[in-house]
DNA sequence: GCCGTTTTCGGCCCGACTGTTTTCAGTCG
């Protein structure tokens, strides 16, 4: 069976794992991995490049690569991989979970005392053995005994918005104190991404110690695992890993910078900094071509714009720094003007307590209106998601009655506000879960596959039949992910996307943290499409308004701007578009 | 393993912290 470029990635991925536990040249193991992040922001299908002999052509693909993708992608195996994969132990690539292990290390103790899985580690540790081997030592094996237990305590990746809320009271804290000048979180969370490993904070100040010392005792701190003159690592309430780093505020912007990374996209900076005669590290871009950090070779710069101005770019946002793109973006100047998630109007995809939201219809029209939306969909679940209290055509028409006698009385009362009416049509094997009857008297739509099959073909179809549903405004929660607890199912997502180009059919963003879905990395692509987004919160009760927020830092991560988004649109607009949609019947 | 206005070999981003060292290796970000 052929692959696509996400498995075939994966596996590239995995090989560039195994080389380094083999302790190969780090060179080569990064070679697999930057090749495997080339294949997933790739725009055309994977078997269509191979298939025209093109591979040759993407950075970083050479001999050796081409080969070996053009195997899998045609035969759907790589004897390379599964050599390799059989001659090391599945428990080592575990062990370099753990904090404070890297390959060197899991190499030697896999070499001398035949370690290879987290059970084995763990038994050697308590007797002693490892403190034993050559530059290991007590303290490293007490460290590695504590990161195991630590493992088991808590999850070393975290939603987003868990480490969100665990930031802004500490971030408070910092900007409060005296000696602060600038402060900011940084890393994956400043890049918006969807899950987090740990907290970044960054601060200028001109008495590190204090900061750093301040720091380490503010409440909610449980655990000190480091402790620097100029960073710390701590340990936060939830079990999130949070570091802090103190520079001078002539620093702060490459520092700023620097943290937020990502890595990838550093690489990329500091190579345009080496092309321009110049180095730069997180301490200053420096005229030089040696490492240095004499105050006299910097070229000063009072915020990142002006780094990236001194590199030939224009400013980019902390969501687009991950080398998808943003360099050759920004050389042309074509960057997007981002989405502000204040230009979201409402949102399409909402639930009451007529199937398993929390809130009345008039309790939401009355927060929502207040919250400052224009508009307002209540699309509750159709009758064949019997677990939430599905409406059928009979509840439906009623709630439709309900939804317009509301809507009179806000008009009565001079509010411009509006509750829409609408579903979320269950997407069932053969057909939706409504007649088009019943979606025709709607004004919002969203079909959404909630018992997929396991099959990907199956579950592609499905979801390209509903979008060819002229009745169907938009697609639900595409993939059906609970990030960190359940899987994407399966489906292919970019025949979907085809599929939604070819009927005019919106996608949802959907902005529950758990979901995030469809992910930003397709975005892309779906814009270069034409599909629309729509960013939907899937509010079950009045605080989930609030993700609205969030979902729109993942549509500026998947370089969205406003006129990308549906719901950006005025009430009357809005309309317009929804009847639009329908006008081919 | 990749790459090339320093081209076909010799580099490949770079610094802090920790622990084991006595001058540095490994890990992390």
């Amino acid at each position: 069976m052929a692959m696509d470029k996400e498995q075939v990635a994966e596996i590239l991925q995995e090989i560039g794992v195994l080389l380094e536990l083999k302790g190969e040249n780090p060179f080569k193991t990064r070679a697999y991995v930057n090749g495997a992040r080339t294949l997933e922001s790739l725009s055309e299908p994977l078997e269509k490049i191979v298939a025209e002999n093109r591979l040759g052509e993407i950075k970083g693909f050479g001999d050796a690569l081409q080969q070996k993708v053009t195997e899998l992608v045609t035969t759907g195996r790589l004897k390379y991989y599964e050599d390799l994969k059989a001659s090391i132990p599945a428990g080592m690539v575990a062990l370099l979970e753990i904090q404070g292990l890297g390959p060197k290390k899991v190499k030697a103790m896999h070499d001398k005392l035949g370690i290879d899985s987290l059970e084995s580690l763990e038994a050697a540790c308590k007797a002693g053995k490892v403190a034993e081997l050559d530059g290991f030592g007590e303290k490293t094996q007490a460290k590695i005994l504590e990161a195991i237990d630590f493992r088991r305590k808590y999850a070393t990746r975290h939603r987003l918005v868990d480490a969100l809320y665990a930031s802004e009271p500490i971030l408070d804290a910092l900007r409060d104190h005296p000696d602060v000048i600038r402060c900011s979180t940084a890393g994956s969370l400043r890049r918006f991404k969807e899950v987090i490993g740990d907290i970044d904070f960054l601060v200028s100040s001109k008495k590190p110690l204090e900061i750093i010392d301040f720091f380490t005792k503010l409440p909610g701190v449980i655990n000190v695992l480091a402790k620097g003159d100029t960073k710390s690592s701590v340990i936060v309430e939830g079990g999130i890993q949070a570091d802090l780093r103190v520079v001078s505020d002539a620093e702060y912007p490459f520092a700023l910078a620097y943290f937020t990374g990502s890595k990838e996209h550093n690489i990329v900076m500091r190579q345009r900094a080496i092309q321009r005669g110049l180095r730069l590290n997180e301490y200053g871009l420096f005229r030089s071509k040696e490492e240095t950090r004499d105050p006299a070779l910097l070229v000063a710069c009072q915020t990142e714009d002006e780094i990236f101005k001194t590199l030939d770019l224009p400013y980019i946002a902390p969501e687009l720094r991950e080398d998808h793109g943003e360099f050759v973006a920004g050389e042309k100047n074509e960057l997007p003007r981002l989405l502000e998630w204040t230009d979201l109007k409402g949102s399409l995809h909402n639930h009451s307590n007529w199937s398993d939201g929390r809130n009345t219809l008039e309790d939401i029209a009355k927060f929502m209106n207040e919250l400052g939306c224009e508009y307002w969909a209540v699309t509750d679940h159709s009758r064949a998601s019997y677990q939430a209290n599905g409406l059928d055509p009979e509840r439906l028409r009623k709630q439709l009655v309900e939804i317009k006698a509301i809507n009179q009385k806000l008009a009565d009362e001079g509010e411009d506000f509006r509750l829409l009416t609408g579903s979320e049509v269950d997407v069932l094997k053969e057909r939706l879960d409504f007649e088009n009857d019943m979606l025709a008297e709607l004004d919002v739509v969203v079909a959404s596959l909630h018992v997929p099959g396991s099959d990907e073909a199956d579950n592609t179809k499905r979801l390209i039949r509903a979008a060819e549903n002229p009745y169907v405004h938009m697609l639900g929660h595409l993939t059906g992910r609970l990030l960190l607890e359940r899987e994407a199912y399966k489906v292919n997502q970019h025949a979907v996307i085809d599929a939604c180009a070819a009927t005019g059919t919106w996608i949802e963003l959907n902005a529950n943290p758990y979901r995030f879905d469809m992910d930003w990395r397709l975005w892309m692509y779906a814009k270069s499409k034409g599909v629309k987004c729509v960013v939907n919160s899937d509010a079950h009760r009045h605080e989930h308004a609030g993700f609205l927020r969030l979902g729109a830092g993942i549509a500026r991560k998947g370089w969205l701007t406003k006129d990308d988004v549906v719901n950006t649109l005025s009430l009357n607009n809005l309309r317009l578009a929804l009847q639009k949609k329908r006008s081919g019947i």
